[in-house]
DNA sequence: GGATGTTGGTTCCCATTGGATACTAGGGAA
DNA sequence: TTCCCTAGTATCCAATGGGAACCAACATCC
């Protein structure tokens, strides 16, 4: 790779990362795990709405990527855990200043939509 | 709205916020913009890849959130400038942090998924 | 003077994706 | 016996994403 990283050239291997964070599930993924070391259907009980699939789907790649770490035990049933890896807890990290930005801007966002849906009601 | 923010709800509405920014091409162009504006077709220039569909639909919806604002001018051609506002600029600001970690950290993740895969192979 | 290119989009169609539901195995509890 | 638990997988359908064509009104090229 001799091109330095340009988040705006599709072939740039930055442009992945930046996929990834354009998951909306890996991302509230990463911000539980945070927080504890959590198993397959904790985490489903707490994602509101996830579907078993998009659960282990996003998993499955967060654990490709280097994020988080999947130990299995041969229990009866098997028991799973999920935790994040030090390179993931520095992604959480950063991935918490967006929540934040989330929370303390959410007024702002609504009261934008709603004039904007008022302009688009009068014209 | 009654209850605390809490991005696991799907009612909730942070989780609206955390959406957006689970828009790839939205990311794009909020750190595009944070540098100067600019006009449609130099957004699609400068954003590889992006359709001319998904560039007007990510403005539109970026827009409606008062995250960027749209100036026309009634010029032959017309002609249309995108720029931040206030509040997307601070949101820019938090997600340059993203795209900083992204090629920080992007080598890291290349060298998790090739031992996945070569895992992967094996089994 | 016709073809082409410019502007900022919209519309149509198809491929990919996301989500709901059902199913797996191997036991424990009612 | 039937249901529930574990952590997923398989299947099907709806929604989404992207490619290409099209729009008006003019400037420039040949």
């Amino acid at each position: 790779m001799l091109h330095r990283p340009d988040a705006f050239d599709a072939r740039c291997p930055t442009r992945q990362v930046l996929d990834r964070i354009g998951d909306k599930w890996a991302v509230l993924v990463l911000i539980l795990l945070e927080q504890e070391t959590l198993r397959f259907n904790a985490l489903r009980r707490r994602i509101d709405s996830i579907s078993q699939k998009m659960l282990s789907q996003t998993l499955k790649s967060l654990e490709r990527d280097g994020l988080i770490s999947r130990r299995a035990f041969a229990t009866v049933p098997v028991t799973v855990e999920y935790s994040l890896t030090p390179l993931g807890r520095t992604l959480a990290g950063t991935v918490a200043a967006l929540t934040q930005w989330a929370e303390a801007h959410i007024g702002e966002v609504e009261d934008a939509q709603r004039r904007y849906d008022r302009g688009e009601a009068a014209a």
